[in-house]
RNA sequence: GGCCCAGUGGCUCAGUUGGUUAGAGCGCCGCCCUGUCACGGCGGAGGUCACGGGUUCGAGUCCCGUCUGGGUCGCCA
């Protein structure tokens, strides 16, 4: 027996007088009388409406549930009423044969399937096959491999070679936690779970492959954001021998924005060259690492100049401000401006405004009699200006400043440029830092990258002053990738760990196989990862990284589908060595 | 782990200074309807107002605690 001879997107005005048969999900009946019943069929591709024009034909639908999967053979014809929103709109089937393929038990579903995006999330996910089922929520699926595809062709064109790594391989000393799976053959050791293919394509490169890149499985335990899914996710993971930096930024540039012009919501993306910004320099002017140049205000450093007020918080403290014109808020909007402000950086944002006669007014306004001249001056204000301020300690006063110049260049006229995806690159990243908590040296980033200046800029330079070869890639104000030129000389990795107070013996032992094979002659080598889940939401315009992965997991890590992490066998315990100590 | 927000029929939500029998839309069930397409009309079923305690003559509403979920900080080399 033929299966179906169509889909439910494919039947146009010229198929009228066919047979054909139709495969589909039962999407909904409206009946208008005892011998006239319309249906609509669902599958992947679309709908097509059948008319039931009989009440023997009517019946065979009596007691079928709504999502059954039907058969059903008819004849093609055009419709009396056409429907142009849909694709199949000008015709209809008028069905002569019905079959049952699948019933649906229950006559009502958790959710509706076409409105399952306004449903609870967690009823989403546990019955993510009804969800799936809604061309809203699976078109975004259906966009993620379309992306993924393009993205591979593209990297094959350009000689790179997706080539798998392990996905059990063995914990790694630094960064996220691991996921571990105990080994059944050698009690009381464990595999983990790449938190990334590091080490593997540094490997690659050392082992004479030239271009390498995969569509990578991450796993590290940590918890969600609205941005970062739990447990899993994907790196468009590639590396390159004999590589500079500009190799790399050369192949991203060339490879992103046309994925991004042709599948993302918004038609224009950065051209090649994008911008480069200096680590510091982005953290001085736009507040943040990952700065939305869609957005031209910029931050200014006055606290030479309002540290001469009277005004508390401004005391002993950095103090930052952000000019705007076009800011048409009433005060319940600014004050709402300014908690959203405190709510997101735990700091508070000020504002004054200088009115149409050049007098400053509203909000932190009356400290500034003192220095009207000077701060007019610093910051080149004209009547009708708007200033947001914040102060605090430096890293408090940066971060707040890249929080009010997001919120007040959104809300301006003529400063936030939406409808495109605007790229930079952020370099120079330091090599070292004070650690917070330990208040000594730390790396900054990661071990792996290459100073700039090599052996000689760790000897001679302070550490604090060495910069590395380490990079971010950024759009519209989302971090999607880390990367660098990689350190691949063992000399210089050695030299690189003693100024973290590590020698020798702790690169080994962090990172046995990679310095055991730089050790043999390895190439110079860079690369990056960006992540393929966040790229999809960019494209897609989701705000939850949920919407564009198939089976996301929910904040704590749960697959409340599949019930994961579930409890196991005491059987299979036993076979792995371990045994469970019951909390109390 | 800290902070913020939320939890009311199957789903999405409303619910006034604390006041009598907790409402609506969608869905479901029944009847009606000969061109619907978010079909329409009439009728019906369906509620431990997350859980526990407290204040009060009286709590969905106020207070305390717990749980669950989302966001955020920590964390994510």
């Amino acid at each position: 027996m033929q299966s179906r001879t169509h889909h439910c997107n494919e039947l146009r005005l010229s198929d009228a007088g066919k047979e054909v048969i139709l495969c589909g999900w039962l999407e909904n009946e409206r009946k208008v009388s005892k011998n006239l019943s319309f249906v609509l069929l669902r599958d992947f591709y679309g709908v097509t409406q059948f008319v039931f024009e009989t009440e023997d034909m009517i019946e065979k639908l009596e007691g079928v549930n709504k999502e059954s999967t039907l058969r059903i053979t008819g004849i093609v014809r055009e419709r009396e009423n056409k429907n142009p929103n849909i694709d199949t709109g000008e015709i209809e089937v008028v069905p002569t044969e019905v079959e049952i393929l699948g019933k649906c038990i229950y006559n009502a579903l958790p959710f509706e399937i076409r409105q399952s995006k306004e449903a609870d999330e967690n009823f989403r996910l546990k019955y993510r096959y009804l969800d799936l089922r809604n061309p809203l929520v699976k078109d975004k699926i259906v966009l993620r491999s379309r992306i993924v595809s393009e993205i591979r062709q593209r990297m094959n064109a350009l000689s790179f070679l997706e080539i798998t790594t392990p996905i059990l391989t063995c914990s790694s000393p630094e960064g996220a936690r691991d996921y571990l799976v105990p080994s059944r053959n050698h009690p009381g050791k464990f595999y983990a779970l790449p938190q990334a293919p590091q080490q593997f394509k540094q490997i690659l490169m050392a082992s004479g492959f030239d271009r390498y890149f995969q569509i990578a499985p991450c796993f590290r335990d940590e918890d969600a954001r609205a941005d970062r899914s739990p447990g899993e996710f994907y790196q468009l993971d590639m590396e390159m021998a004999f590589a500079s930096q500009e190799d790399v930024f050369a192949v991203i540039e060339e490879v992103l924005p046309p994925v991004f012009e042709k599948f993302g919501i918004y038609e224009k993306a950065s051209k090649a060259p994008f911008t480069r910004i200096p680590y510091l320099e982005a953290l001085e002017k736009y507040g943040t690492d990952k700065p939305d140049l869609r957005i031209d205000l910029t931050v200014q450093d006055v606290t030479e100049v309002l540290s001469k007020t009277e005004f508390g918080p401004f005391a002993d403290s950095v103090i930052k401000a952000v000019v705007t014109n076009g800011y048409k808020a009433t005060r319940k909007e600014i004050d709402k401006m300014c908690a959203d402000v405190e709510v997101e950086t735990a700091n508070k944002a000020f504002w004054f405004r200088m009115d149409e006669n050049g007098d400053f007014v509203g909000g932190i306004s009356k400290f500034l009699d003192v220095v009207k001249e000077e701060i007019i001056e610093r910051l080149g204000l004209k009547p009708g200006d708007f200033v947001g301020v914040c102060a605090g300690d430096k890293n408090a006063a940066t971060k707040t400043s890249g929080v009010i110049r997001r919120m007040l260049g959104m809300a301006s006229e003529g400063h936030f440029d939406k409808e495109q995806y605007s790229f930079c690159w952020i370099v120079d990243f330091p090599m070292y830092e004070i650690g917070e908590e330990s208040g000594e040296l730390e790396f900054c980033h990661n071990p792996f990258s290459m100073p700039q200046g090599g052996m000689k800029a760790l000897t001679e330079q302070k550490p604090l002053e060495i910069l590395a070869y380490q990079y971010d890639l950024v759009c519209n104000g989302v971090e999607l990738s880390s990367g660098a030129v990689r350190n691949h000389d063992p000399e210089i990795m050695v030299k690189a760990f003693e100024l973290v107070g590590l020698g020798e013996e702790d690169v080994k032992a962090k990172f046995p196989a990679m310095y055991n094979a730089f050790c043999y002659g390895a190439p110079p080598h860079a690369g990056i990862a960006p992540g393929v889940d966040r790229m999809v939401m960019l494209l897609a315009g989701e705000d939850s990284i949920r919407e564009v992965i198939p089976f996301p997991m929910n904040k704590q890590a749960m697959d409340i589908m599949m019930g994961a992490p579930a409890a196991v066998e005491k059987k299979q315990l036993d076979e792995v060595h371990i045994s469970i100590i019951e909390e109390e």
